[in-house]
DNA sequence: CGGAAGCGATTCTGAATCCGAAGCACCTAA
DNA sequence: TTAGGTGCTTCGGATTCAGAATCGCTTCCG
């Protein structure tokens, strides 16, 4: 398995170890950002956890899950929950102004819906 | 190509268009979050731009400046170099918080290197 | 006791994605 | 003419992801 990404150490796409760089590799990877989210205000199990992530596949769960413990974001309850350690949290908290801009976002595609219709993708929704 | 993701439509992992979603699914994207750093201050065409991102991959770059564009984060200038938008500056700004995370990330990670060692990956440093 | 259901977690196969070298057409400078 | 840089595309192979099946465990209930 890839290893987790951390800072002081090369990453995929990164030599220098930079933190930042270990960061965007670590947040690059498809669903941790998602869990991070659904983490947010409580403690979830793993099936739980997975439903919340519109069932997202439980082996991939299962390896964000590993690399998220590995990298500190997250901790383990004795019962096997999972939780954010205030590190995970302050994680959240730094991702937290995206959810203002992505509404921002939301508004700008609406004011100018399609100028260059791209390729295949022009419904306009239902 | 998979389509871009867009607030108001269902995307990968989210039938239901909330633009966080559709935000979480874009920047969650390989070398996503990765371009919009590079081009925080100032515009690249696209070899000095693959050069920042580490040399990635030519055809991924294109995907993803594709996506970009389409998501209104970039535009392309008359001599085809790229730039953030207001709402893709606006973007990287949201982002900025987790350049100070990650320096906080590696500061707890070195004052408590490998408690639990986790499965294959207990090397200290060299 | 005997299910039935939920849980965390693993394994496996096929699909989606990414990588990276090679190449094309174009432009500029030497 | 040659050499180098550009934006961008193509394609085969490697990596990652998806999703169903499954295991062992626990809890609940008749």
């Amino acid at each position: 398995m890839m290893p987790t990404p951390k800072p002081g150490k090369p990453v995929r796409g990164s030599a220098t170890g930079r933190p930042l760089m270990s960061a965007l590799d670590l947040f690059g990877r498809r669903w941790s950002l998602r869990i991070i989210w659904e983490l947010r205000d409580g403690e979830l199990g793993f099936r739980p956890l997975q439903q919340r992530c519109d069932n997202m596949s439980s082996s991939v769960l299962r390896q964000r899950l590993t690399e998220l413990l590995d990298a500190r974001l997250l901790y383990q309850l004795p019962d096997s929950r999972y939780a954010l350690t205030p590190l995970g949290h302050r994680a959240y908290q730094a991702l937290r102004p995206l959810t203002r801009w992505s509404q921002e976002w939301s508004e700008e595609l609406l004011k100018s819906p399609a100028e260059q219709p791209a390729h295949g993708d022009a419904d306009v929704r239902s």
